[in-house]
DNA sequence: CCCGTTGTATCACAGGCGTGATAGAAAGGC
DNA sequence: GCCTTTCTATCACGCCTGTGATACAACGGG
């Protein structure tokens, strides 16, 4: 027996249709009334799902980085066991985990331009730092443990601070994605996943001692 | 013969005032009687010295970027010829000239904070893209020239992407800001000097091998 | 059928915004 | 001293904002 509407759909909808204004328009520029417009709702209903503002807004922006973080679990579950691939594939395979931070498609440029517009607000905006906190941690969380399975596996150079490569790596991602929303003409997703690569490539050991050591 | 007052020296003093507001409630919130408050003068005052707001945003925004721009011009004419130091030691003014983009003390992070706030801005605001847009090309053209004095002298690995390594150093600059401004408590600018210092080592030639070179 | 819950739709209010208009003060060349 | 220019200060207007209050429709269990 289900009710006539489905509320947590109804949010969901609201929530995309708020993704899709702050692409559009900006964050600073997504009103209530603006987001009730695009999901052709009346303002009255849309205050029924979300009693405030702040509500919505931290809604809105918990269920951007749950979609992120579940889409990472999701790809690290498929990915099981790094150490039993060859260690050039270890290196492919990180790749292309990492590559879900970056703004390589439409969906994930979409996504990125939300993450950022959000996260750069939550500096003057008390009620959503915490959530940004817990995002930062928890990237350099992840890229570290990305860091530390590749040397356990000997696929890293040698003698590498992984601290500071954790945060250097997870500059380069979070630099990324800021020029190529902000100038997506001057950086193609293409040199994006390229700078990755290199990158990677500098952190792990030569290929041919790679494919001798697989 | 000194007029009562400079024009000059008030919207100076009124750029000012607007980018302590800035820092301290984010550009969303930077109105015109906020900044006239900051500035202890009146909202009409301010008005006559800028004609609308977005006279004021502009200004503002090229003032900051003139800063910038004159600080690292300043820095590059002190540095001098390059090649003339030994390799190490080139290492070491680069890091210093780098460090320029980043928010060590107390005046390069309100400035990171402010040139922040205003870059993510310009992405929905098609007054302000065209700064924005040369800053990018302009940083970009200046890390570019500093990889290739510094290639030319011989103190780089062999056999490096330039253009990769520019997008790869620009993004780990701009990284890096974001990081520090965004959470100071995760980033602390020492951690963030030796993230840029490992960079530019992995760059470049091993340190024997550049000593052996001198 | 009836009633309470749920959802939809408006109205009104106070507050902030940029801006046009305007009035008056202050300064400086003549 | 006068007059023009420069500067300071206020008022009012229209617009947009979030939000409280409220009325009305629609559903679904009893």
């Amino acid at each position: 027996m289900p009710k006539h509407v489905d509320p947590e759909a109804r949010r969901r909808l609201v929530v995309d249709a708020l993704f899709r204004v702050v692409v559009r328009d900006g964050l600073q520029r997504t009103s209530l009334r603006a987001v009730a417009a695009e999901a052709e709702l009346n303002i009255g209903s849309l205050r029924h799902y979300f009693a405030s503002q702040h509500d919505l807004m931290h809604f809105a922006m918990q269920s951007m980085l749950d979609r992120v973080s579940d889409r990472l679990l999701d790809h690290i579950d498929r990915i099981g066991d790094l150490s039993r691939y060859p260690r050039t594939e270890q290196l492919r395979l990180t790749v292309e985990l990492l590559a879900e931070f970056l703004p390589l498609d439409e969906s994930r440029h979409a996504e990125v331009t939300v993450f950022l517009d959000f996260n750069t607000a939550t500096r003057t905006n008390p009620a959503l730092r915490d959530l940004s906190r817990q995002t930062a941690e928890g990237t350099r969380h992840l890229v570290h443990r990305v860091l530390s399975r590749l040397d356990a596996s000997g696929t890293l150079r040698p003698g590498l601070d992984l601290t500071i490569e954790t945060e250097r790596l997870t500059a380069l991602l979070d630099g990324l994605g800021l020029s190529t929303v902000l100038h997506p003409d001057l950086l193609a997703p293409q040199a994006c996943l390229d700078v990755l690569v290199t990158h990677l490539g500098n952190l792990s050991l030569p290929t041919e001692t790679l494919t001798r050591g697989r």
